[in-house]
DNA sequence: CAAATGACTTCACAAAATGAAGTGAGTCAA
DNA sequence: TTGACTCACTTCATTTTGTGAAGTCATTTG
């Protein structure tokens, strides 16, 4: 199965990871929020290749979740924003910077967010938006729709 | 810069990356947040071929997100669990599956989470652990530590 | 006028993924 | 007790993708 077949699976986890799930992407979002913005900012920040980041920005910019814009007419220069539709991608990089910062070894986290609300420095984490309990794995009980059930058990036979 | 050489950076979200920011492997975890625990059900349900899951398994156990544990004796079979660790990646996960749910097209979501504590079925989402308020990107203040500072401003300079 | 900057593209080479086939331990049905 | 089957993989040839260096082009700055 190739990349691309995954966004044909009815699961939206499934297609999510396909747009997304890859190193040099996830490094992009990373800086983006961390506020970068121009090509070559991006390029030494995530380590990536030029070649490999045009490639990026542009499937991103396909997506929607950023666009180009230009800050310079004379010189023609473009930045890179997030659209909100790429802000709303916001909680997966905190997923996974809670998750460095909870399990990895070897010093301090050196990216504090603060909470504008209410000014502390906080950790975020997933909570129930019905009840406002914190929500973890085991907290949840997943339910697949009858016809995901379907392509699950048809999915990988040769008969 | 290869994947490698994210991992020798200070910031752990760049670490974290590096450890589960591709395709396979968050297929994996999703599959195994699903309830998949064996090689098998694994392969068909990501589509991964044998080499890889076999590959990325061995990654995630010497990461120590998942351990392998032997579930018969006799003809000697072993399945996949996720550890505390592991579970711990549920927010990386479902962020994913909520930002697929919101913003990408073509039917109903596959999948549903409830929360046991209350009973309704929600879509989990980040909030502030201070004072209870969602958190989403214009919510947060970012700020970073003086030795990630200088780190950053001399990457990828050639001088 | 020469060197620098920003935003890329092109290219030769290297690394990783794919798909198919194979392996080995063991079970089960005839 | 032979033959088909299952599970958990490994091996291998081919294809795809990524890498690092160099090049491009339109300015601007020394």
């Amino acid at each position: 199965m190739s990349r691309a077949d995954l966004a044909k699976q009815a699961c939206t986890m499934a297609r999510t990871i396909e747009l997304f799930g890859d190193e040099w992407t996830l490094m992009i979002l990373r800086e983006m929020f961390l506020g970068g913005r121009r090509f070559d900012d991006l390029r030494r920040q995530t380590g990536a290749s030029p070649h490999i980041l045009s490639q990026r920005l542009k499937r991103l910019e396909g997506v929607g979740v950023l666009r180009r814009e230009r800050y310079s007419a004379r010189p023609p220069r473009h930045e890179y924003r997030l659209t909100g539709k790429g802000r709303d991608l916001w909680p997966v990089i905190v997923s996974l910077k809670a998750w460095g910062d909870r399990w990895l070894e070897g010093g301090n986290t050196p990216v504090e967010i603060s909470h504008k609300g209410c000014g502390h420095t906080v950790v975020p984490r997933m909570t129930c938006p019905d009840c406002g309990e914190p929500m973890q794995a085991h907290d949840a009980r997943t339910r697949l729709s009858p016809d995901y059930q379907h392509e699950r058990n048809t999915a990988g036979r040769q008969t």
